[in-house]
DNA sequence: CAGTGGTCTAGACCACCAC
DNA sequence: TGGTGGTCTAGACCACTGG
């Protein structure tokens, strides 16, 4: 079938990365070095080297490299499980990073959905989360202050869920979930400390009480690799 | 920010899109055309398109041309609603074409869900699904024949959800899903007429009759600019 | 058959990274 | 400071599309 150069040096690595000759997180030679070996100029290269990010079995890390892409963790939302807790059941080291924390003025969209007038302050929230050291994860959220007192005033590098938990007496319960496959905004490109146009998925999750309040409205960006959403849906 | 002339031209057709002076559909100016008036080369020319691809605004068919993405479908997996229904609902035309029918014997995976013998005859299922013309779906399933007698014989590109109701007073409930963003595998890419290593939504999807018994196992490879998942999550 | 997108060559300069 | 990835030029040939 396809006999084009950047296809097979792409069969190349596909192999060599599921005999596991290469290894998760390990890095792959300088792009002039693959065109040397296989005597192919650079944009050949790179063709085959994204056309394999696209796949997901191999991610760069801005000018520093492509590296082989480590396993995708699986997030199920309807588990209820706090970020920390599944990211560790499943075998990583999860960390979690506050990149800005604020009160702001609800703006209509928010101010509906929380059933506040807009303007009133509610707290914006803005994280970058790690498995095993490699940024995956850009959260930027809005939380319902009323319902939650004083919680501007906790760590908020922690798991909120605990915190809800621990503190209020509120757990997560209902969720209304929005996936969409997309490149990552170059904002949320430069947390990760990726070039921007790179594929993404993007998830919009609002969170309910179990007596229907909104307590967050959550944008997370996510690198495309990094993650496998599984959900049950049982009537 | 960043003032790369690929980064300009994607600005420029952004515009254009979001004012609607490049209509949804659309055929975009040939790559050399757009490189003559914007005094790049093509190589340029095609990484803005590529970037403008991966945010979903344009797409390409196979050698055609570069066309202005269409709004993309909405799709409830939790809502129970056929394909045909959510996308006419939404303004939007579907169409369903059979690739390939047969029956084949179920490999190890499929038998152990199905929870009959390996080798035991599945109803193997290849459809194609359009909206508004364009192939946004490739769908390969595996039936059981054993809930579902005589189905192969029946029409196969209309909704399996209105024949199980009409036919076997059987209708979808519990679902697994699995959802990963990666490229496109070659032979979906071209059932899609799209070339292979394209960003792509892949989904998983286990149907389950009522008393828990596996009706159907589903692999869809869409478009990832051709729609959006929107799941609620109610305890 | 003219023009298109798909593939590829052989260079170049720059900003940034690791040493 | 040498080497890296990121960007870009100025060409080329091919397979295919559409008139």
């Amino acid at each position: 079938m396809s006999t084009h150069h950047y296809y097979q040096l792409q069969g190349y690595f596909r192999e060599l990365i599921e005999l596991k000759t290469l290894k998760s997180g390990s890095k792959l030679p300088s792009e002039r070095e693959i065109g040397e070996q296989f005597k192919l100029t650079r944009v050949t290269v790179r063709q085959a080297l994204q056309n394999l990010e696209a796949e997901g079995l191999i991610y760069r890390q801005n000018r520093k490299g492509w590296f082989v892409t480590p396993p995708a963790v699986v997030y199920n939302p309807s588990s209820h499980l706090s970020f920390n807790l599944y990211v560790t059941e499943q075998g990583f080291v999860p960390h979690t990073e506050k990149l800005m924390q604020q009160i702001e003025p609800a703006n209509a969209y928010i101010a509906q959905l929380m059933n506040i007038p807009e303007h009133a302050p509610v707290l914006y929230l803005h994280r970058r989360r790690y498995i095993n050291q490699r940024p995956v994860l850009i959260e930027k959220m809005y939380i319902n202050t009323r319902l939650l007192p004083g919680i501007e005033k906790e760590d908020l590098t922690q798991s909120l869920s605990q915190l809800l938990k621990n503190n209020y007496q509120r757990e997560y319960r209902d969720m209304d979930l929005v996936f969409k496959s997309t490149s990552l905004p170059s904002s949320a490109a430069d947390d990760l400390g990726i070039s921007a146009g790179q594929p993404g998925l993007h998830i919009e999750r609002i969170n309910y009480t179990a007596d229907k309040q909104v307590l967050e409205v959550d944008y997370e960006f996510w690198r495309h690799d990094a993650v496998t959403i599984n959900i049950a849906i049982r009537d």
